[in-house]
DNA sequence: CGGGGTGTTGAAGCCTGTCAACAATTGTGG
DNA sequence: CCACAATTGTTGACAGGCTTCAACACCCCG
């Protein structure tokens, strides 16, 4: 399986050449970890690198007044944290390690020049920061107009979608390293409540949850629970793709 | 003042030559009315077109089975309706006129074509993009970790924020005209429920909100209420600008 | 083996939703 | 310009989903 996830990402919505992949795998001039619970950039940076997420999973957040907390998106492999950080000036978020990850770091003015040369790529990575608008914005009816039960059903179906299009999924079971406070900060609620909604998606037969893996017993029918229409996230269809292609 | 409210909101961020301001008035090739509560562009639409909003204001949402709406942003004169329209394929959530709107039609072919042409025009477009972006991060958290109260009050302040930056706004007056109902569907709240937040609100002489004028009485105490802090607009600071300016 | 983080459970309370009625406002047509 | 209809705003009573608080169980790791 190709290593870099971003390359995984883009090849489910365009064909990418020999040179383009290689553009890409070349981008990332330095690579770090950064332990589970660090911060990888805060809120009022003006970082100078594009970071990707090459292994591991991260959260934006922003805090509230009164300690509250609220994840805006779950980053797994082949997101970028910041793409458009030579844009935008400061961050106006920050962005934790959830688990310890890889972090590849990319100069911007690599990224502009790609965008100059490569306009196959320039549409692949415009892709990518539209869907994550558009997740945004499924985020904003999650935390809206969804009780606790339809968010949290609908935000494991994301994360499903989201795992099995960088290779990640065999057999409807995949790693999902959240704590239930994560899962709670993501969905707008309280981690109590969050376990509660959790037992009765499991006494339902809808999914095994434990040790961090999460099983998707009734894909259907969690999709059903949660409301969810994969359309928003703009993949192609390749249902059945997963680990086992390769 | 400048006519076209896209040319203002850019200048707010950048300084434009009257080549680029000349580029970007030439941008509309056709440019129609849209009666009060139609859709604009509906979910499942692939249009030719990008949509700019000359006049009025506007509302991008989505439905839940159960009826229910959520609508994830306001839009308001000089703001894109899908400027990425020739990146995704389907329309993945409808836009509805909340008034009778003036609507300018881009063909997908003159932006790219500007953004080959024009860097600093280019740089202020993905400017937008990704202050849209920013907004839809902080409607995430109104929803998720802001109780009605807070969440009202945020509301009134980034659309005083944004309609200060198209020139709107003057003495702290500005047109807001959104139904209580709307005003709901975006905060996540009923309609009922968002009556007495307003009430709360005017009783505490932060506002005054009636026949779709909004008076903010304190700026600063509106703010506080809704744990408002303007960065993520990342608008320069133009304090106690507005239509006096020229 | 001990300790911190995480998950689980119960009871009580509050914020917000629901339902329903009515008032006020806006729009429409005669 | 008035009468009427439709939309929007307002109010009250009640229900319920979710939070809060608190205690305890579990599990991983050093």
């Amino acid at each position: 399986m190709e290593p870099n996830p971003l390359i995984r990402k883009l090849r489910g919505v365009t064909d990418l050449t020999e040179d383009e992949c290689k553009a890409v795998r070349e981008l990332c001039v330095d690579v770090r970890e950064v332990e589970a619970k660090r911060d990888i950039i805060t809120e009022g940076d003006t970082p100078d690198r594009v970071h990707l997420v090459l292994d591991g999973w991260a959260a934006r957040y922003k805090m509230v007044p009164d300690g509250g907390r609220q994840i805006t998106a779950f980053l797994i492999p082949g997101d970028f944290c910041d793409i458009h950080i030579t844009i935008l000036g400061a961050m106006d978020h920050s962005i934790a390690a959830l688990t310890r990850c890889r972090i590849g770091y990319i100069r911007g003015e690599d990224i502009d020049r790609v965008t100059r040369e490569k306009s196959n790529l320039t549409r692949a990575l415009w892709w990518t920061t539209l869907v994550d608008e558009a997740v945004l914005r499924e985020w904003v009816v999650n935390n809206g107009r969804r009780d606790a039960y339809e968010a949290i059903a609908h935000v494991l179906c994301e994360m499903h979608v989201r795992m099995q299009a960088i290779g990640l999924v065999a057999d409807e079971v995949f790693d999902l390293p959240l704590t239930q406070e994560e899962l709670a900060d993501a969905a707008g609620l309280t981690s109590v409540h969050t376990n509660r909604i959790l037992q009765k998606l499991r006494g339902e037969g809808l999914i095994e949850l434990s040790k961090r893996v999460l099983t998707i017993r009734d894909v259907e029918g969690l999709r059903e629970a949660g409301g969810f229409h994969a359309e928003y996230l703009h993949v192609a269809r390749r249902e059945g793709s997963g680990v086992e292609r390769d």
